[in-house]
DNA sequence: GGCTAACCGAGACGGTACGTCGGGTCTTATG
DNA sequence: CATAAGACCCGACGTACCGTCTCGGTTAGCC
């Protein structure tokens, strides 16, 4: 009926509720998430994981999150972009290609497709950080002449994720450091200035 | 117990079930598509829906490949690389932003992050069609010396499309034309030889 | 949503149902009974049983009246009224003094005091049966001059059993052969013709 | 932990929720009265109606005995044993047939029938005083020779009793005050010593 | 008249049962 | 023997209350 008040909540119990989110998201997968098991698992009521969040999303994206903790995020400045973009890149290959990462991304990626509201949860508040990150290293190379003035940045960034995202969607090619290189290279040919 | 017999298979069912799956798709959305709700608008059992499909998704990719019927696709090949792209990824912008397709994409996209096996059935029936038909179309442009000899087309291709997935699935932007331009330009100015 | 065809019914699953209640009934008593508890002890799910029945004591009520299938029940006429009539009330009190059946008959009535459509249907399936015998008999005794031709017989019948329910209900006593020898005498007096 | 101490009970409060369980026994009935709902509209709060009290019986049983008030009740001995039996039957007989105290006698009595040490007090607090009130009449009666010397007057008061109750527990006929002369004419029968 | 122990309102918590919904299996009767 | 229909078992859903447990705020009774 009435919200409830966040002053009261007990942070014990939202801990254990978000660590058992993400113990069975590892064991069992994202699909067999049950409410009810992640409160037994928590100790916790059924009802106070209702009474805080509003569906399995909604937990699992929280705990995420919380897990990432993605807080100003930065890239390195070497001065050389190329190598800077691989170092990124190549990370984030290896966590697509974790199974246990890449299953619970794959999970909350299920729920953005159902609820958009989540969708812009989720890239505001887990992957923005990171675009964003790689976005200012772009800005950077464009002040130090090494890519195009008038380069869009967000496609660019795009440019760089998204054939690693197409890649991991559709498995059509194995995610490997060789992967993220090829990929840096055409991107940031892509990029530099007319000669 | 045994296997069904195909060759007793109604026709007329099958049809009603596939277009029922279609319609309800449209009409409530993935999530809420219920095997029980596709058998009462076809008219059908239920059971007999369990009889020839394995799952939601089977039925829902069955629709869709049904109702997409790519055969033998190529692209036109003007002469102008740049331009014939433009063409397709025009084309599959539009897709994207046409709510009703989007929505049934991002139906069988779920399906696919839950199903393995459905994955490679639609990436391989219902995607790999298109993105061979413009891996050709690089092909060709290589031998026209217009993209470099030594550029992986399959990371090509996903250089192209990737970006437009990432923008779709994060909605991250706007997907229009001149998105769809400015993504080619980009791309083909990464596959161009170096001069 | 429509309503279920009872020709196809599982007659196997009434029985279990009917026969997992009573054994629960028994062993927990009416207030801690739980429609999952019938479903699980009868191999039942439990929409079954919200498929056929209204709800906890919709079952109790089939349970009982299919255990005590009381039809065409006639009191034996030896012509000794008060005998006769105390044979019907020694074994009244000796269901109401056996725990098991006054524990039972104690849950169908906090039912009956809650659902009047129960209370109705207690009435006219479980009771009337032996309280029109008892009215037979009666009637019987009028036409012998044992009992007054004015009397109301409705409230003749009360004159036997009120008191037994009185007691029985608040425990101001104990349920003896004595006791319902002490009422019958009472009673008869009661009724007898003025000399 | 420690037994509260009553003298430092908040009368106000006490009211409150006794007049908040007669309010709500009224508007809801037993069977859909809560302790949530008692505290809500005695704006008190939950834990204080645990503090003082067992369970819904145990308040039902307080706010009925504090709205009953029962003191030393007393029978009118006019001489006429008959006609003094006639207005407490009457009486009761009004009271079971105003909807509004059948309801709540309703309530009181399924607790009765859960809980036997409830059972005890309301026989003791509630109903004794009356019952014992007849049975000083008719005690009366004895000495004045109205009444059969061996009678049991404890069965006497349940053959006054009995049968209003089993026809407002049974609902098997209507309680009226011709209801109510009829039974004391019977039971006054019943009674009269042997010529 | 100030201190302090307790009661009080409020409401979050761990639980349990509810009644509903959908999944996947089975049974029955048509054609 | 495939089909339409639908009853069945199962189990997750989200809700309603239960009885317990804090938490400040208030209030009574003893210094």
């Amino acid at each position: 009926m009435s919200a409830p008040n966040p002053a009261r909540r007990n942070e014990r119990t939202r801990r254990a509720i978000l660590d058992a989110t993400l113990a069975l998201l590892a064991e069992t997968g994202y699909a067999d998430l049950t409410i009810g098991a992640i409160a037994a698992r928590a100790g916790a009521g059924r009802q106070t994981i209702y009474r805080w969040w509003g569906g399995k999303g909604a937990i699992v994206l929280d705990a995420l999150v919380d897990a990432v903790e993605v807080t100003g995020m930065t890239l390195a400045d070497s001065g050389d972009l190329a190598a800077d973009l691989r170092l990124v890149l190549r990370a984030t290959v290896a966590e697509f290609a974790d199974p246990r990462i890449s299953e619970t991304t794959r999970a909350i990626t299920i729920e953005t497709l159902i609820d958009a509201d989540l969708a812009g949860q989720v890239r505001d508040r887990l992957l923005r950080p990171q675009l964003d990150a790689v976005k200012d290293r772009l800005r950077a190379g464009q002040r130090a002449g090494q890519v195009r003035d008038d380069l869009n940045l967000d496609l660019a960034v795009e440019l760089l994720f998204g054939p690693l995202y197409h890649r991991w969607l559709l498995r059509t090619g194995p995610l490997t450091e060789r992967y993220a290189d090829g990929l840096v290279d055409l991107a940031v040919a892509a990029m530099r200035p007319a000669h």
